[in-house]
DNA sequence: AGGGTGACCTGTCGGC
DNA sequence: TGCCGACAGGTCACCC
């Protein structure tokens, strides 16, 4: 479900109202993909500071230490005074003196986990490998262009590795392709400075719009107040196989690349 | 070091 | 209707 948008929207949607709150209880359900790293009864008493995105985590900031908190493949957080008795897929719930905090995920590919600090190895295990946040000043031309020189794979598949730009998931990634005429399929290598500007300005506009449509939502997806995005009907090529392009009328084509799926206008994006 | 593959887990959908 | 395989928004450990 997450990619960079979703994971904005969903902090958008409750980090003002969590600011400031006192932690009361923390309750886990089944094991998600990491442990959380400290006693649940440990986090009782320490108030939520802040809460800031890197990638595709959360990153509630606490009095002391912080918890990451990554959405996986299915993952949904709510926040609101009072919720529904906890459901099968509910596995993590936090109460807070200004609502209540949970993390459901069917497939438990997220993650809810604690750290000391950012320093903290736990932390740099997660964070310290990710790219350049592409809707901030951080995301330099030249250095994704000389981040994209050293590469031999496709160009989708270095936006999906997440080490070189972060935040762009399946969606966005053939979505941002398709705005620059890019295939899915060129090598990340042979990319001229030209179109690796068109390819960032693609990523920066893409992501930001569905920030503002507030997120996609082909499934499930909804922010921690229940509302779902409606980006998916903005979309041009993902998930659109055997439709017509918007700009150009071909069929747009589906093929596999790193066991994932990628979509693309045949006509308007070349090699 | 980079690239390719399997693994994690549950739900849904299409085809027979 | 039922079963079975394919696929789904992510990313890590493991092999060359």
């Amino acid at each position: 479900m997450p990619e960079l948008p979703e994971v904005e929207v969903t902090r958008l949607s409750f980090a003002d109202r969590i600011a400031g709150a006192r932690i009361l209880s923390v309750d886990m359900g089944k094991p998600l993909r990491w442990p959380l790293q400290c006693l649940p009864s440990s986090l009782v008493g320490r108030t939520v500071v802040a809460v800031r995105r890197r990638g595709k985590y959360l990153i509630l900031d606490l009095s002391e230490g912080l918890l990451l908190v990554h959405l996986g493949m299915s993952g949904s957080v709510s926040f609101a005074s009072h919720l529904p008795p906890a459901g099968v897929h509910d596995h993590f719930a936090m109460r807070t003196s200004q609502g209540q905090l949970r993390l459901n995920d069917p497939r438990r590919f997220g993650a809810v986990v604690y750290a000391r600090g950012e320093d903290d190895p736990v932390a740099q295990k997660l964070l310290g490998k990710l790219g350049m946040e592409p809707l901030t000043d951080d995301f330099d031309l030249r250095l994704f262009h000389s981040g994209l020189k050293r590469r031999k794979s496709s160009i989708k598949q270095v936006l999906l590795a997440g080490d070189v730009v972060v935040g762009v998931g399946n969606i966005y990634a053939s979505e941002a392709l398709f705005h620059s005429g890019i295939r899915p399929t060129t090598r990340a290598s042979s990319l001229s400075l030209a179109r690796t500007r068109r390819l960032h300005q693609a990523i920066r506009s893409v992501l930001a719009q569905a920030v503002l449509a507030g997120g996609s939502t082909l499934r499930d997806f909804s922010d921690a107040q229940g509302a779902g995005g409606h980006f998916q009907l903005e979309v041009m090529v993902y998930g659109r196989a055997g439709q017509g392009c918007g700009v150009c009328k071909s069929t747009i084509r589906a093929i596999r690349q790193g066991q994932r799926s990628s979509f693309f206008c045949p006509v308007c994006q070349k090699a």
